[in-house]
DNA sequence: ATGAAAGCGCTAACAG
DNA sequence: CTGTTAGCGCTTTCAT
């Protein structure tokens, strides 16, 4: 039978403890408004002085909230970094929420999973970290919709059937063309990981504004899965060796997948005789604490971790006190950082 | 009333489709032994193809298995880096089991509330990253022991009356004391936050076995807490411009509490004038993958987070398996990554 | 080998 | 305002 702890106590002994039935107890401290107050008052009392805590488990089971959240990031940690995920949990944390963390590695079919398994332990509410899509999957969504609240986290603006916020990374990838256009850049190049993805899109997309067709002009650096999982510095090592034997690069300005790539890049530059930013200009990605320490400092795109998880917040409790509320949209641009390495 | 799930199949449908009662689904699908093998069979075909997924909640109250896990980190994430728990979380999901994660930001107090709520949602098991001392908190402890498993994760060597794995620092910082003494350094210092602290003492200890005296000699550099927080760089910048107007530097060596200081470090110290190793030997701590990518190449001290999931991995599932086996402890040391800055 | 029934600790509908 | 009662979906005796 049920696990038993020392040091827990029921509803039912405070009520014992109280003359009164374990019901009573129940809608005392649930604050129920047809509860005499001095009922309510030596209940609680009572229960603060027994250490009362509520069995999740139980109040799960009756119907009642269980104060979870289940939060499905999309990457291996120490991939994505800074981790929006653990500042999430910081948040709810201090409105008394625990949250589940599990990990889809980015796979559909996995987060469909995942969802079911949230289902099954209860929670409250589900923080998703969507995939290319996945909005048009409908047994996800349909499963989505079950919960007292679904909140996605995005990164294309399209539009969604349930709460989401856009992470926005189109306005920074802009503002990094932009920029580099403005300050006499003409070809340059990005270093991704797989030839599609947002962040390629979004390049891709601004350059061409300017007349730039990225690939076909050999602006794309695409780095091997395999290879970067393993290192990423040998790896972009490796391809850029075999690229550009002669140190003789097609790219005037390159931006890349994460700060760790564009150090390696500014390492491997300056081997070859190439000056950051004079002959090429870096951005890196995810604004680590590292960018500004390196020489030149590193220009990056910062994912406001701190701000999103402010945005994540406020819906997710939103819905929670509204169930009934239209559907919330908000949207987050990551922003451009500027550093010397941009030029 | 418990919240519906459209896409959830109990127990109780699939008895009904069988004609059998709840009680033999429940025991056909724990493959308890006295069940016929061809009920058990037809059984958990029709469940598979009900997609029946267990209730945990109900399991849980009904005294079985949750497969779930509470993690309860020490400090921040963006802090503390690369995060184990992300590991371990990982490594678990793998067994089906999953995580709560949870943060006691090295607070006994904390620490204890979060055990407690983990209790009242019926985890099979405690991850918990120890503070100084917290082994002798009697209330921690016997809560802890309570649970099917609880594992202890401390950073010093005392023994614990429960299985804990000592993650151990002593070890690499003594190679890094080794390592300036071995190539001619006579006055090591330490940056650290706060004067206490495990990595203080492993230093101090240390160099004091070859008659150094690192706080009376002013080796110890102190960084303030609240600095600490807001800005990794300008802190340290801040705390040595003040003790060393000149750039004149009372050490030789210096070894930091993480790579971001160190980096820091290396910045501040060439901005004096001063040449890396030449002048002064740098080693940071986390073995982060930007160590490599600085000039010179940073030394650092690796948590080796891999193996720690996987030393931890192992004796959570097997507590589980045998409940009665006696206290499990196993010691993993971090390890001294040699790089050009530590000369 | 299976059915019947109790019970885990709670919420909520129904009575009074 | 409070007591009574019926579940929530399981696990686990106790019968048969």
């Amino acid at each position: 039978m049920g696990r038993q702890f020392e040091f827990r106590a029921s509803q039912r002994e405070i009520a014992s403890r109280l003359g009164v039935t374990q019901a009573t107890v129940s809608r005392a401290l649930q604050n129920h408004p047809a509860i005499a107050p001095k009922t309510r008052k030596i209940v609680q009392e009572v229960a603060c002085e027994l250490g009362y805590k509520p069995n999740v488990m139980a109040r799960g089971l009756a119907g009642g909230k269980t104060h979870t959240v289940g939060l499905i990031r999309g990457t291996i940690g120490h991939i994505t970094n800074p981790d929006a995920g653990l500042a999430v949990e910081d948040r709810l944390s201090q409105h008394d929420y625990v949250t589940y963390v599990s990990n889809c590695l980015n796979d559909l079919e996995i987060a469909r999973n995942i969802v079911r398994d949230f289902a099954c332990r209860g929670v409250d509410g589900i923080l998703l970290w969507m995939g290319r899509g996945w909005g048009k999957d409908e047994k996800l969504m349909a499963m989505l919709a079950e919960f007292p609240a679904a909140l996605l986290v995005t990164s294309d603006s399209e539009p969604q059937a349930l709460d989401h916020v856009v992470h926005n990374r189109l306005p920074a990838f802009r503002k990094v063309v932009d920029h580099f256009m403005k300050t006499g850049r003409r070809r340059p190049a990005l270093m991704a990981v797989g030839q599609t993805g947002s962040k390629t899109e979004a390049f891709e997309s601004q350059l061409a504004t300017y007349g730039i067709q990225m690939k076909s002009q050999g602006l794309l650096i695409d780095l091997d899965w395999d290879l970067w999982q393993e290192s990423i510095s040998s790896c972009f090592t490796k391809v850029l060796d075999a690229r550009f034997q002669n140190g003789r690069v097609p790219f005037d300005a390159l931006m890349c997948v994460n700060d760790e790539a564009a150090a390696a890049a500014m390492t491997w530059l300056r081997k070859k005789g190439l000056r950051v930013p004079d002959d090429v200009a870096v951005v890196g990605f995810n604004d680590t604490d590292f960018c500004s320490l390196f020489d030149p400092p590193l220009a990056s795109i910062s994912r406001r971790v701190e701000d999103i998880a402010d945005v994540i917040e406020h819906m997710f409790f939103n819905r929670l006190l509204k169930p009934d509320a239209p559907v919330q949209r908000e949207e987050l641009d990551m922003e451009f950082i500027w550093r010397e390495s941009a030029g």
